[in-house]
DNA sequence: CAGTATCCCCTCGGATACTG
DNA sequence: CAGTATCCGAGGGGATACTG
């Protein structure tokens, strides 16, 4: 079956670039702190231990379910300690770990990066989308 | 209506929240690479003017959608430059920005941490999972 | 207080087919 | 070559209600 090769190595190329991308430890990170709340958390816990109703009341836009869900993730991923202390009602603090708090530079980083250069994006938003009208009309 | 009071305020601070959220500089650079394909465009663009055809030979898992979908994004934000030269096909270079190549050092310094930290997020997942497995039973 | 469970929408992204 | 158009599934994320 000669005439199958080239579609067959591009499936192969396709197929181990995927595993690729799976283990690409850059996508990873994005699947970490590229979602909605992981960020803002870890910025928050950056400032000291906290109780679970304070980083709800610190970010007053997420949904209990996302809060813990993001507590979660980063927990699994060695960001955060969960401390649980057995009282009435029950008291849960978290924390960040070392690996935690060794991310904060980068993310601290970004936010750098990010308010220096966003007007320079406005800018080229409103100029591509000026265009775009000029172009269509 | 002063029973309302409480209720009224959680209301005002979430959607107070919820327009800095979008306005957050942070965020929107999050939303611009975030996703699947920006940074491995981005990172493949940095090493010279490419062809449409020539990053979707470098990245074998995108779609032509997502190619040209992505390439528009980053074009519309000022990462990117679509050059068309008239010719029989028609020819289109993309090629970095002074902006898009600011960012690169950025990409550069989140794939360094993930390199060098991956491991330990695998232990810690490992450790976890591990633990929930046991707790469990 | 610190969640869990459920429903539901909406966007992201892939597959496929078609075009100048 | 460099796209566009359409359909579709997966899952991220919000609202609401309930619990130890």
């Amino acid at each position: 079956m000669v005439t199958m090769t080239a579609a067959q190595r591009r499936e192969r190329e396709k197929a181990a670039f995927d595993a690729y991308m799976d283990a690409c430890p850059t996508h990873q990170l994005m699947g970490i702190i590229g979602n909605k709340w992981s960020t803002m958390v870890l910025m928050d816990l950056a400032h000291g231990a906290r109780r679970y109703a304070e980083v709800s009341n610190a970010l007053p836009g997420v949904s209990a379910k996302m809060l813990t869900q993001t507590l979660r993730s980063l927990e699994r991923d060695g960001f955060v300690t969960r401390t649980v202390t057995p009282a009435v009602p029950v008291q849960v603090e978290y924390t960040l770990t070392l690996l935690g708090e060794r991310i904060v530079p980068l993310i601290t980083s970004m936010q750098e990066w990010a308010d220096r250069h966003m007007d320079e994006i406005d800018a080229a938003r409103k100029n591509y989308d000026d265009g775009r009208h000029l172009a269509s009309g």
